[in-house]
DNA sequence: TAGATTGTTAATCGATTAACAATC
DNA sequence: TAGATTGTTAATCGATTAACAATC
């Protein structure tokens, strides 16, 4: 199978969304494209992918390419993920009540702040980051998100690392070093203020 | 001059912060590539786009390239940012000290709960959303962070585009439709996830 | 069958990397 | 001057778009 660009699969999960909403039984990928900006060819090339799912002449089934995304994406899956820093940050993403949806279920969160261990936040224990290694064994946490500053960003990569933690999403501002197999993916506020900030700029001229 | 590619800008941002760090008079691309994982090739590039910043044989001056760089970025002026929605997320957002560092003020806050209108939080007064267009227009704001529900983020963003708003940073899961001219940036924390969730079905295999 | 739309191949576009003359 | 590193041009790579034969 040729390799799939990265670009694509956020694209997938937008079709996603757009075939959740949609209330027609076939949708075209001239139709997906009016809806989601992206050209039909584009949608056309992003499926074929991951294989045939539309009928010439009909396009697609909307209820089978749901079920086909769903299936690529992970989604009918659960994941467990496990939240490390329960700051402002870290308690926003707790409350958020949207992830259950895709399956993602943050049950478990980590601090090293003693006033915080013991509490619970949105019905989940807030833990001794000292449990980390053990807790993410035992209850088969694939996933991480990291709210905390960046200081102590690295060492809790490193340690998420070395208990086989594959994929982590990080909010600290901060690249973390990850060994080949492991994604980070970083969500950077700082440097999205600033591309805006250089957007400004330059249309102020 | 030659058009910048966009993702040349969260680029430069990552120089930055290696130069703010840096304690070394004169740094070569090469050193600079060392820090940041970008190629050598890619930083002397990215510079090009905005000027002669270096010199052969010796490299970029730190401290110049950093006012430089600052420049180009817009961090050395002052923004004033709004924050519309004060839920969890907004509150994390508002209570983040980091932005001022670089400039960005989030000075004004807007929801639509009665309940919170009037209070402070950070110490900024959470205003009523019908205030919105004319405190914007008074403050000279030209930066919006969204941090509300789907539902109502696109009549959000119309009533933003009213009042000249150029340049948002949308945390709805929606994307949400601007005029051109208007640029969004989308912080898609279920797409961010998925993406993962997608990486970890392959890795498992 | 005729019309519509897919899946796929080829063409285009843009961004990254490599190479090297210019120059401090 | 010799050595090092820039700025820039050319080559490469990858992703997007266009075109169209296949097919329902």
């Amino acid at each position: 199978m040729k390799k799939v660009p990265s670009a694509v699969i956020p694209r997938l999960s937008l079709y996603y969304r757009t075939l959740l909403e949609s209330r027609k039984d076939f949708l075209s990928s001239e139709e997906i494209s009016k809806l989601t900006y992206f050209s039909a060819s584009q949608v056309r090339k992003d499926l074929a992918y991951f294989g045939q799912f539309g009928i010439p002449s009909k396009g697609y089934h909307t209820e089978k390419l749901k079920k086909a995304v769903e299936k690529i994406l992970g989604l009918d899956k659960k994941w467990e993920v496990a939240l490390i820093g329960v700051g402002n940050l870290g308690s926003a993403l707790l409350s958020y009540k949207g992830f259950s949806r895709q399956g993602f279920y943050i049950h478990y969160a980590f601090d090293k702040d003693k006033r915080k261990i013991g509490k619970r936040v949105s019905s989940v224990l807030i833990r001794d980051i000292s449990q980390l290694e053990m807790v993410i064994k035992r209850k088969k946490i694939s996933l991480a998100i990291l709210a905390l500053p960046k200081e102590e960003a690295q060492s809790i990569v490193d340690r998420l690392v070395n208990c086989e933690i594959k994929a982590i999403l990080n909010f600290a501002p901060i690249r973390p070093y990850v060994p080949k197999g492991v994604v980070v993916l970083n969500i950077d506020l700082s440097i999205e203020l600033e591309r805006l900030a250089y957007f400004l700029k330059q249309s102020l001229k």
